[in-house]
DNA sequence: CTATATAAACTAACACTGTAAGTTTATTAA
DNA sequence: TTAATAAACTTACAGTGTTAGTTTATATAG
């Protein structure tokens, strides 16, 4: 019934060793150089022999994406495994240091990921946000701990719009319990450290910005003071 | 010595209506979907005919990317034209408005020039840094006259770092007067935004969030309130 | 032990892309 | 009227994702 695929020796897992020499490719020529043919040639096997395991190229670029994706959230997560839960601004830094670093790392696979490297593939977001929000989730806990511990202070110069607080009120049914400012502030930190990092990556700031790191860590230390006041 | 091109009658500036026939072509089928075959069927032209006007596509992208740095630049210096120059809060809100509503008009335009879309492109820095770098002029303009004013606040909490001050010393030279927090808190403002932005864009936001320019538009009030606290 | 079903490989081909080379044409200047 | 030249053209090549049809190796059923 199920017979074993000819080359088994040689590629025990065609489908992960697919997968691999995909994140090969990307690594060493970027991400918009992936090509199905290039794969197949690294691998010594036919092009269309991929479509066995991938229905197309789009899928096998979401398969990417997903492993991506988790990669991140278990990276963030284990940034914070070695800090006490009660160093609430000593965990928000992890985190973010962590983000850069795992930005840094490979930066085709965070524009893999985050920007839209490949022609005419489109995410499926049904399929992709559930992995995406996974270290949105992290960031939330670690502010959410620090809100319950009462050490949390974000800012209230603004009341939240009704608007704002129905649609959290919606994602407080789905998540379980959080704060609408943490909520909130869970958003606003994210589309920082991430805008920064982006600019980074996408090489946009001026040129005399030689050092952005300095400039990450700089924003990052202040986040801290701002939100967790009392950390030190 | 200069004769005139053959179809002038249809074309009278063929340059031109290639850039226009590709940014019609992105706004209408993404920006991946760029290709010379296209717009050369759209100009009822041979494809090689192109060119004559660029050397390869990759240097009609980096024109069309140039034209939309400019319109950044210019979309952003035109916000804040009618508010006086004394009231910096509502100015630097204005910005912010304006960056969103810029990148929303044509998502792929956005993409196009802080993204990476296209498949083999790498921008040449040396040519999109000087244009790239007219809009940060401007947000950096509006927080130095507040900072000249007296009513910037920007925060201290942390001391700049002997690298972050000779950093920012070198741009000042070059640039002119600005102050070293002025400096940092622009680059640190525009992260902000370009991420929360980025985020709404690139559909990042987990489904629960409805209506992003709710976050967007809180997220730039407290940034008003925290840096210009006595606006009002 | 043989025969058959089937998953997984293959080859060949199509339509598309960017681009290079060589050729023709229209316009200008001598 | 002729020669020069810029700008169009046609043709061709190598690359891409993808489909269709075919072969092969394996696993199970009789």
């Amino acid at each position: 019934m199920s017979p074993r695929p000819h080359n088994h020796e040689r590629h025990p897992n065609l489908q992960t060793a697919i997968k691999e020499a995909a994140w090969k490719q990307i690594a060493e020529l970027g991400a918009t150089a992936l090509n199905l043919r290039g794969i197949a040639r690294a691998l010594g096997i036919a092009a269309p022999s991929i479509y066995n395991y991938f229905p197309n190229r789009d899928d096998l670029i979401t398969a990417l994406i997903i492993d991506a994706f988790a990669s991140l959230a278990d990276s963030q997560a284990a940034s914070i495994l070695s800090i006490s839960e009660q160093e609430h601004g000593r965990r928000l830094f992890a985190l973010g240091i962590n983000y850069r670093e795992w930005a840094i790392a490979k930066p085709e696979r965070y524009q893999l990921i985050f920007g839209t490297p490949l022609a005419g593939y489109v995410a499926p977001l049904d399929i992709t946000q559930p992995v995406a929000g996974r270290s949105l989730a992290v960031l939330m806990n670690v502010l959410m701990a620090g809100h319950l511990a009462g050490k949390l202070r974000p800012e209230t110069g603004h009341a939240l719009s009704p608007q704002l607080q129905a649609m959290f009120a919606d994602w407080q049914q789905q998540r379980g319990a959080a704060d609408e400012q943490v909520q909130f502030l869970a958003l606003s930190i994210w589309g920082h450290v991430h805008g920064l990092v982006s600019v980074e990556i996408g090489q946009q700031y001026p040129p005399f910005i030689t050092n952005p790191g300095e400039i990450y860590r700089h924003a990052l230390g202040l986040m801290i003071i701002r939100y967790f006041p009392n950390s030190e």
